[in-house]
RNA sequence: GUGAGCGUAGCUCAGUUGGUUAGAGCACCAGGUUGUGGCCCUGGGGGUCGUGGGUUCAAAUCCCAUCGCUCACCCCA
């Protein structure tokens, strides 16, 4: 049997009200907060991501989806949005037309991954991208806008982790201090750390072995090295936050694994689902426009993957949907009928009534299952006995009770 | 890339110390009402027990290999 390559999944229609459905509440969140939604091919050419990300990062290093097109060109399934729309928003000289764009994206990626519990090769994530602008309201605006739709799906077990990288020249002081600090403890770090205090120093904090930290006990706190722009930005960014009644966390380790962020980052973790805990991430990234050679310009986003969210959804059963419902199932039994009953479901159908009947030739009493099971509002019966003499029954499924009416009727009849 | 666990009907699983035609519930189809649902009852279809090899008189059951899935590490959404 051909079956779905590992760490892909199929969506089955019994699968898709619930994502319609967060689809539908990202969408009216993203609407009240006024962002324009973008679009970007599924694939770039593969310098986008290795020079916007970072060559030294596991996403470009091991993860990436890469192939030579017949052009002998470089290409990369997107693993992530936020080089795409800075790319796209640079190449088509967004910024002379409006001085700052907020925009949204829905769409698959792509990383090559072992699969577990709330990780996939093809995933999918909603986030947004503020870019022009380097206001502290809009780093918090941001945050206010993931927590709003992961609260509006129902979640509770939530914590919102944030935390401040500093400009760059503040960090790379950080960095020396740490450098210093561990210097002489670096032979009993653990063999990944030990790699990490070569290439990026920041992250042995993210660490979960015991001994790891236990040796960075007593380390010096990133914050207390911000310089004084950062840190009043950062104070600015928590106020908003706490007046927006968004409870959140200060995580000085909290260092992403993408290199271009700067000042804010932010997570958002959830107790219900596995390991993979993190619903949502993200952060500012003003020097990433210049990285992809476009004029300096400041920029904010997030990203938040739908499967984890849903996933939490589902073990803190948030979800109630509504029963879809069809308006009409036509029940014919006999006389060969179908074409009438086709005509018939035509006629409904085009003034926009959901309509269904049997095209497996089944008994009356599977009709009528099939009705109750489609949550049909009305069964028509429509049988020998009603054609000859020009008639239709109309069964209230709710009620029970069943009226007959003229054909005619089929196309000015109303319903509730 | 590393480690652990698990592969029996479409789904969730049972299958006793290896023993003869491999089971249940749900789902599906049909009937119980010669044209009427939800509950209930009866019957039916559907499995080379992941695959290959080995041990044995005999393997779903024991051994080996292989593939797949799951979870965890790593990393991240």
């Amino acid at each position: 049997m051909i079956k779905a390559v590992t760490g892909t999944k199929d969506i089955l229609p019994s699968d898709i009200p619930k994502w319609k459905h967060l689809e539908s509440v990202v969408q009216t969140i993203f609407k009240n907060f006024n962002y324009s939604e973008i679009r970007t091919p599924i694939f770039e050419e593969t310098v986008l991501f290795a020079r916007g990300i970072g060559e030294e990062t596991d996403i470009v290093g091991k993860e990436m989806y890469t192939f030579l097109d017949k052009g002998q060109t470089s290409i990369t399934l997107k693993p992530e949005m936020t080089a795409s729309v800075v790319r796209a928003f640079i190449e088509h000289s967004l910024a002379s037309k409006q001085p700052l764009y907020k925009l949204y994206y829905i769409s698959p990626m792509f990383r090559q991954e072992r699969p577990q519990a709330g990780r996939l090769r093809q995933f999918h994530q909603f986030g947004v991208e503020a870019i022009g602008s380097e206001s502290p309201i809009l780093d918090a605006e941001i945050i206010q806008i993931a927590y709003d739709i992961l609260r509006r799906l129902g979640l509770k077990d939530l914590l919102v982790k944030i935390n401040s990288l500093g400009i760059p020249e503040s960090r790379e002081n950080y960095k020396k201090e740490l450098r210093h600090f561990l210097n002489d403890k670096k032979n009993k770090l653990s063999e990944d750390s030990q790699k990490r205090f070569d290439t990026n120093i920041l992250r042995v904090f993210d660490s979960k072995i015991e001994t790891d930290q236990e040796l960075l006990k007593g380390a010096p706190i990133l914050l207390d090295y911000l310089d004084e722009e950062s840190k009043i930005y950062f104070n600015i960014v928590r106020n908003i936050l706490r007046e927006a009644d968004i409870p959140f966390e200060i995580d000085t380790k909290l260092v992403r694994g993408l290199d271009y962020y700067a000042k804010t980052t932010f997570e958002i973790i959830s107790g219900k689902v596995g390991s993979q805990n993190a619903l949502c991430g993200g952060g500012r990234y003003d020097l990433l426009a210049e990285q992809l050679e476009g004029k300096p310009t400041p920029g904010v986003g997030f990203a938040a993957g739908i499967e984890r969210i849903l996933l939490a959804c589902e073990n803190e059963k948030t979800l109630s949907l509504p029963e879809e419902k069809l308006d009409f199932y036509i029940v014919t039994v006999g006389e060969n009928l179908i074409e009438k009953v086709y005509n018939a479901a035509s006629i409904l159908r085009r003034r926009n009534f959901s309509v269904e009947f049997d095209y497996l030739d089944r008994s009356a009493k599977a009709q009528m299952r099939e009705a109750n099971k489609l949550n049909a509002r009305f069964v028509i019966f429509f049988g020998g006995d009603e054609y000859s003499n020009g008639y239709f029954s109309l069964k209230n499924m709710q009620t029970g009770e069943q009226k007959q009416f003229p054909l005619e009727d089929l196309k000015t009849i109303v319903i509730e």
